[in-house]
DNA sequence: TCGCGGCATGTTAGCGCTAACCGGCCCGCG
DNA sequence: CGCGGGCCGGTTAGCGCTAACATGCCGCGA
């Protein structure tokens, strides 16, 4: 329906100028300017412009005709043969410019096997950690040419898992990388297909797929470390969820370096992430006079904590200081700037694709990429304990 | 080169040990791939499991084979023709079943030139709402029987969402989504090629391309309306930055509520959406006392305002009332929790994807989808001015 | 002079699927 | 008893590309 574009626009531009009387109603309102300059001279790439039936679009053979070759040797231009004369090469060009020629990838992929996508099945990419990390792949993906198609899961149970992997083969994905936080998820990739690379980003190291990690360990190890070295005799601990690999790690960290120490190990309270979880576990904790350092397993459980502390009547870090996970863009500006961890996912993302390209290059188990090592971030939110 | 399998489990084992102190306990090198030990009962995904040489994996016409009926039968099952007797479909069932055979999605493609793939062009999936609503997205589009490519932008200039349009499409996409925030992305739309469906999610209505949105000056009708009623003479403002449509959408529905209430309009602040913004803007805010309720843009700036205030020594909401924008997960636990305009982003995903399916199905330009109603939070950072 | 090897191209076969057409078979009807 | 018209199913062509081989040409050394 040609006509349709000339009412949309039309439409659009009819708005009146900025000044108009309130009109909520009337969404067109608001500033005009940007589309007014090219609004009659309709843009360039002529679309609504174009007659009602699209002409097909124009294939290898078609530009191999009108350069005056064989679509094969438009292949090899394409594909960067060594074998194609200079003026060959150039007449082709010049045909695929005129044409507008695009390869069809598609036909490609049928051919060659390969697809250039990868499959990335996530959890809930909602959350901080999750979204990040789907960034930095998908940036690193496209450095390398591939694109990325994402499944993610309803729910975390082990058959959404290999349902996820396995609806991405089927769609031809040349690999597909898991961001498997869950030791549930962790199971499942046993039981994927193998068929097809596959590397685990975020999963234990227990399990049988390549993964690439943020050392949750050294990150707990550090957090809890500078809390003891702040002179508190102890640091309680708020963990995530215990089917998350993740939390058991932060957990065993903290663990460990109380151990090490010679410190009491006071008894974790689980979290499952939210901050409703760490404000509630919070105030438990905020009862108990002798707790002065908490070391909480990510940032929006702290700021529950935070909350909790404030409604106490208590202070951070003056009577308790608290340690969060993950620094979140919002963690410095916390009341007070909260001390945290900082994960890098964009890197993580970046080693996790860099690892899954290797195995599909060669065909073979890539070599493990190393940790990537977590940051201690100081801010405001810890000091020594109370002097009492 | 052995198995690769088990390089890979030594390796891991061994890369941890510096991590952190001693003892994961449990780090066995277990079982390997799926099949090792699954004694052949395993059903569908067993074809990974085969030995050496992997065969080729099954197509259609051994699927006809073995059923013994042409590889057409066999396509006539899968797609669900009528002309085909229920016992001849129960043999190709069967014969697909003990096949583990699976369509291949891009010979199909191939030939009927839909890939069932749909992209997503997107500025920043770490922010709050361009994440959600990918997610939205992701789970209708799954729903669908679609599958989802990013291309994420790396900066926001015209041309890099026309390349991101153009890349999409070349992967043979049946549609496309552009999550577009800013006008220059709305603009970048009007240059896009328009032989493949495509509508915007969040742009501003000026621009050709078939739009969803919350509606945001409903959103910021609704907000400033409340802090008028808790007895404020005006409303002040931290808007976001001017190209982004919501930015302008919210500064109008500001704007316009403070005149028809006959209220002065403050000059407002312009932020970046940081929380660093908010609260450095909130610093020149709370230096004079006249300010007694703000309407920040974002919950991110208003986050960084919270803070300001605080560092002045003056209360939310006692001194100053705030109100944000999004509903974050954590804006419920801010200090004091924010009260805010909370934005379903699953539901605009959800209707953008029905709208391009309509477009992609039926061809042409869908009718509009409404905007999505915003709705107002009151929680603990609004109350009414103080008494002087 | 022949022949051989390498280059630049063309030709042919598919990749795995669907669409279109074709052809038996059985039914009912005239 | 002949025949048209559902059913079911087979056969044949491609979709647009790449891989593998075939061809013609040139230059060079024997």
């Amino acid at each position: 329906m040609q006509t349709g574009d000339d009412i949309a626009a039309a439409e659009s531009g009819d708005g009146n100028a900025s000044a108009g009387p309130a009109g909520f109603g009337d969404r067109d309102a608001s500033a005009g300017p940007a589309g007014i300059g090219d609004g009659g001279a309709s843009p360039g790439l002529a679309d609504a412009a174009s007659p009602r039936q699209r002409a097909r679009a124009p294939v290898m053979s078609d530009v191999g005709r009108l350069a005056g070759v064989s679509h094969q040797t438009v292949s090899r231009v394409i594909n960067g043969s060594p074998h194609v004369r200079p003026e060959t090469r150039a007449k082709v060009t010049a045909a695929m410019e005129e044409l507008g020629y695009r390869p069809n990838p598609v036909a490609r992929a049928l051919v060659t096997g390969r697809s250039k996508m990868l499959g990335v099945v996530s959890f809930d990419t909602t959350l901080y950690g999750p979204a990040s990390t789907l960034f930095g792949i998908e940036r690193a993906a496209h450095e390398s040419g591939y694109f990325i198609i994402v499944a993610s899961l309803e729910s975390l149970n082990r058959s959404s898992v290999v349902d996820a992997v396995e609806r991405l083969r089927r769609q031809g994905v040349d690999g597909i990388m898991v961001i498997a936080p869950h030791a549930e998820a962790g199971e499942a990739l046993l039981h994927a297909p193998t068929d097809v690379p596959l590397v685990a980003a975020e999963a234990g190291p227990e399990h049988g797929a390549a993964v690439v990690a943020v050392d949750q360990v050294a990150g707990a190890v550090s957090a809890t470390r500078h809390l003891l070295e702040l002179g508190h005799r102890t640091v309680w601990h708020i963990s995530g969820p215990r089917n998350f690999i993740e939390a058991r790690q932060r957990h065993e960290g903290w663990m460990n370096t109380l151990r090490d120490a010679g410190a009491e190990i006071p008894e974790p309270l689980e979290g499952d992430w939210s901050p409703q979880a760490g404000y509630e576990l919070g105030l438990r904790l905020t009862a108990d006079r002798s707790v002065t350092a908490v070391f909480v397993a990510n940032d929006q459980m702290a700021l529950g904590l935070l909350r909790a502390v404030h409604e106490a009547g208590r202070e951070v870090p003056g009577d308790l200081s608290v340690v969060g996970f993950d620094d979140i863009p919002e963690a410095a500006y916390f009341l007070p700037p909260l001390t945290t961890v900082r994960q890098d996912f964009i890197e993580m993302g970046r080693r996790s694709l860099r690892m899954l390209l290797r195995r599909i290059e060669t065909g073979r188990r890539a070599s493990a990429e190393p940790l990537v090592p977590p940051e201690l971030v100081v801010r405001g939110s810890t000091g020594p304990p109370p002097t009492p």
